[in-house]
Formats: C-alpha cells, sequence, structure tokens
RNA sequence: GGGCGAUUAGCUCAGUUGGUUAGAGCGCUACAUUGACACUGUAGAGGUCAGAAGUUCGAAUCUUCUAUCGCCCA
C-alpha cells in the first residue's frame, strides 16, 4: 500500500502521453479493479452485468473499427461498474481457421516448405508457434485503449476447455438429427482448396461476356436452340436445354435431343418452371455439377451429374481441355465455339459474382460431401425470440434483416478442407459407415472395431464462435453447470458490427437457445461503419485506413475514443478523418485547464490539502449558500446533464452521452460558471463564503469526471487523484456516478439565467458598436421588478466583468442619453457610449430589431387566435406561446420608446 | 427485382413521443494575448430542413409519391 501524496495542483499543461503511461491498462489490471465474481453475484446478491468481446481474429492488428467497438463495450462495462453491478468483460481470441492457415503456409513456403511436406501434426505445431509468437499482438493493441476487461478469462476457440465444448456440441447435434452429412453444391475456394459457407462469399459486381451458344437439334437440321451463358466452359458439363413450360416459342421442342457444342453429345430439351422467360434467351443450359439450381433441376428430372471443373479450379473434362485453368479454358472455348460457328454473339454484360471473402478469387459452385447443421428447427426460435424483444437490436431497424434471413435459411456447411481448426469428430469403419464420438476410443466402441479413420476436415471457425456466450463461462457441453454460467449467463450487452449479423449474432442466439434453453444476451448494439472522409470503406489496398496506435501517439487515447464516440450515432455510417481527433484533444485541455483553475483556487482558501479534505468531505450543495446566480445555474444543469446521461445510457444513444457531457462542460460550467465564479471569489471579503463556493466548484467537476470516466478512462483517473490524496491503487473506475436529484431538476432558474442573458445582450450591442474592447463603458440596468433587481445587485460585479462595463443598477427611470439600448425579458439596459455610437445606427438597429419582433409578435397573435390551436393544443403549449407574446410586446413597446428618444 | 437506410449551414453531423424565430463542431469574418486554457475567449455571417402532394390548429419531425446516394439479399 504505497501512499502517494498527489500534488496540489497539475502539471501547467497536459501531456496525454505521461498521464496514459501512468494509468496504463497494466497498472490497471494489476490492482485487479477489473475483475468479476461470481461469488458477489451468487452469495452478496450484486447484480450481474457481462459482456462478451467479440473475438478478434488472432492474425489481425488493430483497426478503427476495433477501436469503436472496444470504447463502446468499455463505455458499456465501466458505466454499469460504476452504477454498482459486478461488471464482466470476456475477452479471447479467435483462432480463423482460413487467415491462420494461410499466414502460416505463406510463412513456410518461403522457407521452401509446404504443409504436405511437414504432415498434418508438424504443420500443426507450427501454427501454434506461430500464434504463441505473432498471436498476442492484438491483444496487446487492444490494451492501449485502456480497455477494462477481466483478462484473466482471456481465452482462445483452441484452447482445450472451448475444444472440448465444440467437439460435445456437434456430438450432441448430431445425436439430434441436426448435424449431417451430405452431397450438396458447396462455394468452393479453389485457392484455399476448401468448402465455404454462404456468408464467407461476397458478392461483387464483375463485367463479364453473356455468351450466345447454338445447340443444334439432332432431328431437325438446320435448327438450333440458342442459350445465353456467362461461363461458357461449363457447356462440357451440360445435361439437358431448360425452357419454361408456359414459353410458346419452345413448347414444340421439348423432348426433343440436342447436341452440346464442342462435346458433341445428345442431351434432351427439358420443362422447367425454373427458366424465367425473360432473361436471355429463354432457353437455359442446364449443368447440375456447377449451378446449384440447375443441381436441382437436374435432380427433378433424373439427369446425369458431370463434373468438367475440379478442386483447383482447373479443367477436368475429356475434351481437351483438362488442365486449363476455368478462366482461360473460357476464353479457349469461346474461340473453339466461334470457328465451329456455334457462338451467336457476345454481349457485355455486368453481374454479381461470389468472391471468397478471404482469398478474394471467384468461388466455384463444387459438388461435393460435406457435414451441414440443419438451421430451420433452429432459426424458428431464434427469430421468436427477437420477434418478442427478449434480445433487443440497437438500433432495431435489424431485426427486419435478422428476420429475412431467418426466414429464408439455408443449412450451413460446417466442413472446410484445412488442417487448423476444430477436428471433426467423425471415423469411418472399413464398410463406409460413421461413427461420431467424442474420441477415437469411443468410437471404436461404438463401431464395434478398431478399424477406424477419422475425417480429415476441421469445423468452420464459426463453428466455434457460436458457442462463445456459452465457453466464455466456462461451459463444455450439454450437462455443464458451474458458478459463471450460474451468475451471468445470459449476458447483458453484445457490441458487433451490422456485418456479421448472420455469421455470429443469430447462430449465438441458436446455440444459447438450443444448448442451454435461454438467450445468449439481452441486448445487441450494431455499430457504425467507419469510413473514410470521402465515405469509401476503410482498406489495406485503398491505403485509407489510419493506423489507431499512430492516432494514439499524436492526440492520445482519451482523445480518440471521445472523437470516435461523438462522431459515431447510432446505426450511422461514420466519416473519419484523424484530424478529427483534435476534437477530443482540445476537450482533454480543456477539462485539463478547468481542473488547474480550479485547483489554484482550492490552493488560494485553503491552507492545505488536509483542511480541504475535511471541509470536502461533508460538503452538500446549499442554495442558502449560494453568493451568485451561476451557481445556481450551475446545479439545475449540472442535474439536467446527470438525467440526460442516463436516460441516454438506456436507451443506447452513447453518442448522446458525449455532447450532453461536453456541452454542460464546455459551455455552462467553463464559459458560464468558471467565469463568473473567478470574479465572484477576487470580490469576496468572506474567506467561509470563498471556501463554499471552492467547495461546489470541486463537487460539481468531481461528478462531471465521473459521468466522463466512461469514455476517457486516463485524464479522468488522473485528474479525480488531485481532487483528494488517494492511494494509489485507488481508482475512480471504482466510484458511483452520481445520480440526479430530483429537487435540483425541477428548480425554476428562470432569474438566475438574468445575468447570462444581459451579458450576452451586452456583449452583443459592444460587439455591434464596435466598441474598443478596452474601454469600459458606463451600463445601467432598469430591472423589470424587485426580483430581478435583487438578483442583478447580487451579481453587478459578475456583470461588469464580463461585459467590461461599469454597472450602475437604477431604481427609478432615469433614460440617459447617448446610449445603446435594449430589453432583455423586460429589463431595460443603456450602454452609455457618448461619442462612440452613431446615432444614424442606432435607429437603424432599433428599427430593425423592432421590425423583427413585430412580424414575430404577428406570427404569435395569429397562432393564438386561430380557433383551431385554442381547441386542439395542449394548455402547457397555449400557456407558453401566451408567455412569448407577451413578452415579445414587452420588448417591442420599450424598443419603440428607445426609438421615439433618439428621433 | 425485393428489403433496409440516408438526404438539415461551405464540410461533417445533432435535432428522442409533431408545439424553436432550426442547433453543434470544423471552416470563414472581426475583435481580444502578463493570471486556467490560442488545443483559448467574445461577437458575427451562413439554412425556403432533397423535391412534390397530403394529414394536422401546427410538419425538419407523420403519410404517399419522385429524385439522388449507400448497404443487404436475389
Amino acid at each position: 500500500m504505497s501512499e502517494e501524496r498527489a500534488p496540489f495542483n497539475l502539471e501547467k499543461t497536459y501531456n496525454h502521453q505521461e498521464v496514459e503511461n501512468r494509468w496504463s491498462s497494466a497498472r490497471w489490471e494489476a490492482s485487479g479493479c477489473f475483475h468479476a465474481e461470481s461469488s458477489r453475484v451468487l452469495s452478496e446478491g450484486k447484480t450481474p452485468y457481462a459482456v462478451l468481446m467479440p473475438p478478434p481474429n488472432v492474425t489481425g492488428s488493430l483497426t478503427l473499427g476495433h477501436v469503436l467497438n472496444h470504447t463502446l463495450q468499455d463505455i458499456f462495462i465501466r458505466y454499469s461498474r460504476m452504477k454498482g453491478r459486478e461488471a464482466l468483460w470476456l475477452p479471447g481470441t479467435d483462432h480463423a481457421g482460413i487467415a491462420t492457415q494461410t499466414v502460416v503456409e505463406k510463412k513456410l513456403r518461403k522457407e521452401g516448405v509446404s504443409r504436405h511436406d511437414l504432415g498434418r501434426k508438424d504443420f500443426l505445431d507450427h501454427v501454434w508457434q506461430w500464434r504463441e509468437e505473432y498471436g498476442g499482438l492484438i491483444l496487446r493493441q487492444l490494451r492501449k485503449l485502456g480497455i477494462s476487461c477481466d483478462w484473466r478469462r482471456n481465452l482462445f476457440t483452441m484452447d482445450e476447455r472451448a475444444s472440448e465444448a465444440v467437439i460435445n456440441a456437434f456430438i450432441a447435434l448430431y445425436r439430434d438429427g441436426l448435424v449431417y452429412r451430405g452431397t450438396r453444391i458447396i462455394n468452393w475456394c479453389p485457392v484455399s482448396q476448401t468448402a465455404l459457407s454462404d456468408e464467407e462469399v461476397i458478392m461483387k459486381p464483375r463485367r463479364d461476356k453473356l455468351v450466345y451458344v447454338r445447340y443444334p437439334l439432332v432431328k431437325r437440321p438446320g435448327e438450333y436452340i440458342t442459350i445465353a451463358t456467362v461461363r461458357p466452359e461449363t457447356i462440357l458439363a451440360d445435361v439437358a436445354i431448360a425452357v419454361n413450360p408456359a414459353d410458346p416459342r419452345y413448347s414444340y421442342l421439348v423432348g426433343e435431343l440436342v447436341v452440346v457444342p464442342v462435346a458433341g453429345r445428345h442431351i434432351p430439351v427439358i420443362a422447367d418452371d425454373y427458366v424465367d422467360i425473360e432473361f436471355g434467351t429463354g432457353a437455359l443450359k442446364i449443368t447440375p455439377a456447377h449451378d446449384p439450381n440447375d443441381y436441382e433441376v437436374a435432380r427433378r428430372h433424373n439427369l446425369p451429374i458431370l463434373s468438367v471443373v475440379g478442386r483447383d479450379g482447373r479443367m477436368t473434362d475429356g475434351y481437351g481441355y483438362a488442365g486449363m485453368d476455368r478462366f482461360d479454358a473460357r476464353e479457349k472455348i469461346m474461340a473453339d465455339l466461334e470457328e465451329r460457328g456455334n457462338l451467336e454473339r457476345i454481349e457485355e454484360y455486368e453481374h454479381n459474382v461470389g468472391y471468397s471473402e478471404r482469398a478474394d478469387v471467384v468461388v466455384e459452385p463444387y459438388l461435393s460431401e460435406q457435414w451441414f447443421v440443419r438451421m430451420k428447427p433452429l432459426a424458428e426460435r431464434a427469430l421468436q425470440v427477437v420477434n418478442d424483444g427478449q434480445i433487443r437490436f440497437h438500433p432495431p431497424h435489424w431485426i427486419s434483416t435478422y428476420r429475412h434471413w431467418m426466414e429464408n435459411i439455408q443449412d450451413w456447411c460446417i466442413s472446410r478442407q484445412l488442417w487448423w481448426g476444430h477436428r471433426i469428430p467423425a471415423w469411418y469403419d472399413p464398410e463406409g459407415r460413421v461413427w461420431v464420438a467424442s474420441s477415437y476410443e469411443e468410437a471404436c466402441h461404438l463401431a464395434g472395431t478398431d478399424k477406424l479413420v477419422q475425417d480429415d476436415d476441421v469445423l468452420d471457425t464459426w463453428f466455434s464462435s457460436w458457442l462463445w456466450p456459452l465457453t466464455t463461462l466456462g461451459w463444455t457441453g450439454p450437462h455443464s453447470d458451474n458458478d459463471d454460467l450460474r451468475a451471468f449467463y445470459p449476458t447483458d450487452t453484445l457490441v458487433t458490427g451490422p456485418d456479421i449479423i448472420f455469421f455470429w449474432v443469430a447462430r449465438m442466439i441458436m446455440a444459447g437457445l438450443y444448448f442451454k434453453g435461454d438467450v445468449p444476451f439481452r441486448d445487441v448494439y450494431f455499430t457504425s461503419i467507419i469510413r473514410d472522409m470521402k465515405g469509401r470503406k476503410l482498406s489495406k489496398s485503398l491505403g485509407n485506413s489510419p493506423d489507431p496506435l499512430r492516432v494514439i501517439d499524436i492526440y492520445g487515447t482519451d482523445a480518440l475514443r471521445f472523437t470516435i464516440i461523438y462522431i459515431a450515432p447510432l446505426g450511422q455510417d461514420v466519416l473519419f478523418g484523424e484530424e478529427k481527433c483534435e476534437l477530443g484533444r482540445n476537450f482533454a485541455t480543456k477539462l485539463w485547464n478547468a481542473s488547474r483553475l480550479v485547483f489554484m483556487q482550492r490552493e488560494k482558501y485553503f491552507a492545505s490539502p488536509e483542511t480541504f479534505e475535511e471541509a470536502y468531505q461533508g460538503f452538500v450543495p446549499d442554495t442558502g449558500a449560494f453568493t451568485f446566480a451561476e451557481e445556481d445555474v450551475l446545479m439545475a444543469k449540472y442535474h439536467a446533464m446527470l438525467d440526460r446521461y442516463h436516460s441516454a445510457f438506456g436507451q443506447f444513444r452513447i453518442n448522446d452521452i458525449v455532447r450532453n457531457v461536453y456541452d454542460f462542460f464546455w459551455g455552462d460550467y467553463c464559459d458560464w460558471y468558471l467565469e463568473a465564479l473567478k470574479t465572484a471569489l477576487s470580490v469576496s471579503s468572506d474567506p467561509d463564503e470563498a471556501r463554499r463556493a471552492v467547495l461546489l466548484a470541486v463537487h460539481v467537476l468531481e461528478g462531471t469526471l465521473k459521468a466522463l470516466h466512461p469514455v476517457m478512462p486516463f485524464i479522468t483517473d488522473e485528474i479525480w487523484h488531485h481532487i483528494a490524496r488517494r492511494p494509489e491503487e485507488s481508482t475512480i473506475a471504482l466510484s458511483r456516478i452520481p445520480d440526479p436529484i430530483q429537487e435540483w431538476l425541477d428548480r425554476d432558474i428562470s432569474l438566475s439565467l438574468l445575468p447570462r442573458a444581459v451579458i450576452s445582450e451586452v456583449r452583443s450591442l459592444r460587439s455591434l458598436f464596435a466598441v474598443p474592447a478596452s474601454s469600459t463603458a458606463p451600463l445601467i440596468l432598469k430591472a423589470r421588478d424587485g426580483r430581478s433587481f435583487d438578483v442583478f445587485s447580487a451579481n453587478r460585479e459578475i456583470i461588469a466583468a464580463a461585459t467590461k462595463c461599469g454597472v450602475e443598477i437604477a431604481e427609478s427611470f432615469t433614460r440617459p442619453e447617448h446610449a445603446a439600448a435594449s430589453v432583455v425579458e423586460g429589463n431595460e439596459l443603456f450602454i452609455q457610449l457618448e461619442g462612440l455610437i452613431s446615432f444614424e445606427k442606432e435607429r437603424a438597429r432599433l428599427q430593425k430589431e423592432i421590425g423583427s419582433i413585430s412580424s414575430y409578435v404577428t406570427s404569435l397573435k395569429k397562432k393564438l387566435s386561430n380557433e383551431g390551436f385554442a381547441a386542439n393544443a395542449p394548455s402547457d403549449v397555449i400557456e407558453k406561446e401566451r408567455a412569448k407574446l407577451a413578452e415579445a410586446e414587452r420588448n417591442l413597446e420599450k424598443l419603440t420608446i428607445n426609438l421615439q428618444v433618439l428621433a
């Protein structure tokens, strides 16, 4: 326990690097302040709050997307912790099957070795070694963000515990008939040489050639059917020509045979509703091995299946193209078709083509035997819980996207022809029968033989990710139970990008319901997509993605966190440019300097830290002790800020939170209150009064620091440690954020706002008449009534300092000559500017002012005399309009008199 | 083709259930540098809220259509 004596004030200038290093995550982590315990929920009755970190890919490095996502999660977690909940943030990383295997293979290739040279076991050793060396990068970078996870619970999807869960989940689904093995056309990546799920295929527009090809009719010499295709190389695998049965152009040909160009085979003309009469020529070639729709047509018509493209994307046909790349074969076959007279014409054609997400090559629809998860039974309940609000989406419009996907869901291809991943727990006996078991021994026992061979394939990485809400809490299979699960499942808020709503969010909901019988989380916050200033997606190839670590070096973590939240409204894309971080940096500097001012005043009026702390400890703001109007305004604005703050959290409007605190602190606290405080202290002759004023300033500063802490954790902890001497290991993160007090919210501060209004008006007039800033002008205030008079009197010095005027508060009416005059809520003010103003100018100004107020009065009168308005508008609205009118008329009258006096 | 979203000041965006003479930040203009802060302060200019029609006493806000842009799914 080191008791560090905090200096009584802050350094002159704010140095974010020094402060952020001092409160680095490492230090927070060392104190264990971010650890959560199930016992505090189960035995001490604390309310749990849990967040699952979407596990970043181990091959990844920090992007702005991570910054936004993790800052949001940290804000939720820190806020909940500061509300007194047992806050658990579960971190981890994802083994990213294809990406990681690709990275390691590339590295080995440089050393001249292929994974096949090494063999499966040695290759996997290399992957693990790579992961040990480089896989921690992303987590180290995340720590720079100051995020407050319980790092003890860090989980990797390939860890033993997580792997056990994956295997047991697979087995349970298999036994329930929800996992099956089947022959299907799947998305094949010829580069990674593995199957992909539909979600791993990115549709991209591509300019291709639509080739019109003539198929001669066997029994009608000289006649032919023309089809249009973008994949002429698959002509070699055609098994039929299909037409729509309702298409009169072709109905007479159904049942006849045509000759496949180049191949020379005879294939039938068939009729099927699937064919679109409008598209191309209305006749469609059927190539079941290379198109999923054609595959279905072929099955309906009992047609054979021919394949001409292999696993590596090269041709495998028997017509002389074998070994050629599929795209080269396409060119060659077009030339050959032309030579043989089968080519009718070629059109330019733009269409969407599927690309492999990782390898970025055109995926090949490929017929093969794979493992699938039957999705329909899982999707029904998963859709239900979102429809009935057991899980809420923020913003809610994502529900429609989710619903649409769930209602049209296809089975999930989960096998991957990779080595890095969870190997499928299925063994084949010599007869080819499959045995699914948790181990070889168990499989032998089931099969009654030890001559078993394990399936070579591994499971899709998302097959482990969909169990994340369970595995992070120690679940290893359907019968798992432990304190963490009991305390923290279901978790509370999931923060993720809408791009993985199907990949991950939907599947976690399915898994949670299926394996645990309950939803995995209550609220899903979908983050904004970050783009560059031109609105383009951030990408490595465009070179338009700023390196967050560099931005942090320049502006500071707090500044980056603040800025990205400030500019990222719920559910909207964000245009980010580094220089926007000036906003956050400037705010951090403002916070620092304002605190320094407050601490300077504290130093002036309190003899020592001890005397201050003693007074501060029992301090409660008391309206009776206020000496100037801004103290009253401050407290009302402060509580209004807290009120909006907490309700914004309830509504997941995180960017409202920062705007709210920013506006309060900069606008009210600094611009108005601190300026008034400086004057009040300088003219005060009562040290007790001065001390009370300083205590209030610190009180509101501390509350604001707490409210800001979830967004700017470093600077707030630093300043908080200067409010009172606190042990080094104590942290603002474990303090409580104040709640608004109703009494302050209800308080009418309209009188206390009068000095502000007068100050603004005088400043505006001074500026309008170009009164030199150096000259002091006499200002006469004529109060509307006794209460206004009292407020002006009590704040005379403050008004004088803020306006650089000698202020006289007049009781009797003495209209001065040579003055600029104005009215503020019925109170008249005159700035004597003899020799300084032109009467012409003042007259013109007054006339303009009177003109605009008159038209305002007219519009208000019109509104109020409208019968419909009187009959339908709520009474408080009518009251408000009446008050506006009365006010405007009063001002109008006084301005008119002023004009008459001038004239 | 289907679905979702956007369109408010030069730029980037707030504007929560309809009740403002429509706001902020940046940029711009003018003024202000020895007491917290130029990463600042004060004042100011700048908008027929994409267009049209409708609902309503009242529309940036609700409805319909149109235009432009973006995303997702065929």
